[in-house]
DNA sequence: ACCTGAACACCGTTCAAGT
DNA sequence: ACCTGAACACCGTTCAAGT
C-alpha cells in the first residue's frame, strides 16, 4: 500500500521544502532529464516525475500540457547542451575547412548525447520539428553553404546525414554485441544459418584478442562513417 | 459503456466462427500486421489485437509469452516479406556487380516498407537481435564477401549502412514537411532565427513550382544517400 | 488443452474542490 | 494563482476458474 519511497525523506523534496521553491516549466524538465539519466527513460512517468519534485502529479499540468510536452521540453534542454558544447569547441572557420568545421560541430554533439544516452531514443520518437532541432540543422546548412555547397546539395547533405548530423546513429543489428553473447559454443550452432556474419565476427574476435578497444569500438565505427558520407559530399560538392 | 464495435458484426470475428478456427502464433501475428496497417502502430494492443481475432485478450498468452513477443513475431513477419521481395528481383549476381546486388536488395527492402510504413518504427524501438533480422545481415555480408570486402570492411559497412541495409532512414528533421507548412507568412517569421534553412527551403519551391515530384521526392533522397554511400565503399574496398 | 472473467498494478489526464 | 484528491479510461498481465 505505502510507496515504495516517502516522498518526505525524498532528498531532492527535502531541498525543495525548505524555501518551497514553486514549480516552474524549467525545474520541471530539469527534473525530467535527471529521472530519465538516473532511472532510464521508461521510468520518466508524469508521477514519477511528480514525486521527484515532491508535488502531486496534476500540479505539473499548471507548467506543462501534457506529456508530449515534457519529452519535447527535454530534447530542448539536450539541444542546449549540445549547442553550449559546440560553442566550447575549437575549429576551423566553414570557409575554410567545412568538413573540419561540420566534423568538428557532430562528434561535440555526440559527446553530450553519450551522456544521456536514452536522448536519441526521444529525438527518433517524434517528428521533431521544435526549434532547437531547426535551430541545430539551419547551423549545419550555415557550415555547408559556407563550404561552397548550392542550396540543392545542402538539402541532400541533411538527407545523406540523417541524425548523424546530431551525433548518433541507430543500428538495427548490433554485431558487436552477438559477438559478445556465447562466443564459441552459440556460433558454432549459428555458423550453419548465418555463415557470412559468423565468418565476420570469427575473424573479428581473431584480429583484436583482447577486445576492448579497436575493432569493435562504437567511436571509432560512427567517425568511419562520417568520414565516409563527409568524403562523398565533397566529392560530389567538388564535382558540380 | 458498449464497446464501440460489437465483435460479434465484426467482419473477421464472423469468419473466424463458422469453423472456428483455432488460434495460433501465425494467426496472431499475422493479425498484428492487419492492424498496424489499418490503424496504426498505436493501435496495436493485446485487447485490440484480441478482439480482431474475436477473442479475449487472455486467449493470446496461450501463443504468445507477451506483447514484446508480439512486436517480435510482426517484425519476423515483415522480414519474411522482405526475403520473397529480395528472391523475386531480379539483380547481377554479387561476384559480378556487388553495387547493383546490394542496391537491388536494398530497394526491393525499401518496398515492403512503404507497405507498412510503421514498421521502421518497430525496428528501431529494440535491439533486435531476432534471427530474421540477422539473417537479413549475413545475406549483406555475404554480398560485400562476394564482392571483394575484406570481414573488416564488410564490419564497417554494416556500420556506414545501418537501418539503409533494411531499406529506410528516419529523419528526425523534415524539411520537406517544414517547407509545405505555413509557407509564405511562417516563412518570413523564421527566417530571422533560421536564415540558412529558410533560404535553402525558399530556394527548393523555386526550383521546382509544381511541388509534387523531383525535390522533395523522399525516394530520391533514399537513392541519393544510398549510392553516396556505395560509391565511399567501392572506393575504400578497390584502395585496400 | 484451450479459453475466460475478474482483478491487479500501472499509465496519462480531467474535473471539481480546496488554499 | 497554484496545488490537490478522487475519478476516468485506458494499458499489460496474473490467477483461479471454467469447458
Amino acid at each position: 500500500m505505502a510507496p515504495r519511497i516517502d516522498p518526505r525523506i525524498d532528498a531532492e523534496t527535502a531541498a525543495a521544502e525548505q524555501p518551497r521553491i514553486p514549480l516552474s516549466r524549467r525545474r520541471v524538465l530539469r527534473a525530467a532529464v535527471t529521472i530519465a539519466d538516473r532511472d532510464g527513460l521508461d521510468s520518466l512517468t508524469m508521477r514519477r516525475l511528480a514525486q521527484e519534485l515532491g508535488v502531486e502529479a496534476m500540479s505539473l499540468y499548471h507548467h506543462v500540457a501534457n506529456k508530449e510536452a515534457v519529452l519535447e521540453g527535454v530534447i530542448e534542454v539536450i539541444l542546449g547542451e549540445i549547442f553550449e558544447a559546440v560553442e566550447a569547441t575549437a575549429a576551423p572557420a566553414p570557409e575554410e575547412d567545412w568538413r573540419a568545421a561540420l566534423r568538428a560541430r557532430i562528434l561535440a554533439a555526440r559527446e553530450v548525447l553519450l551522456r544521456h544516452r536514452w536522448a536519441p531514443r526521444v529525438l527518433e520518437s517524434r517528428p521533431s520539428m521544435s526549434p532547437a532541432v531547426i535551430g541545430y540543422y539551419d547551423g549545419v546548412v550555415g557550415i555547408l553553404r559556407a563550404g561552397g555547397f548550392s542550396f540543392d546539395l545542402a538539402h541532400r547533405a541533411l538527407h545523406v546525414l540523417g541524425s548523424r548530423a546530431l551525433g548518433f546513429a541507430q543500428e538495427l543489428f548490433d554485431p558487436d554485441g552477438a559477438a559478445d553473447a556465447d562466443s564459441s559454443e552459440m556460433m558454432e550452432q549459428m555458423a550453419d544459418r548465418f555463415p557470412h556474419l559468423v565468418g565476420m565476427l570469427a575473424d573479428a574476435v581473431h584480429n583484436d584478442p583482447d577486445g576492448t578497444l579497436g575493432f569493435c569500438d562504437d567511436q571509432f565505427e560512427f567517425e568511419f562513417a562520417l568520414d565516409l558520407i563527409l568524403d562523398g559530399l565533397e566529392r560530389r560538392r567538388a564535382g558540380a
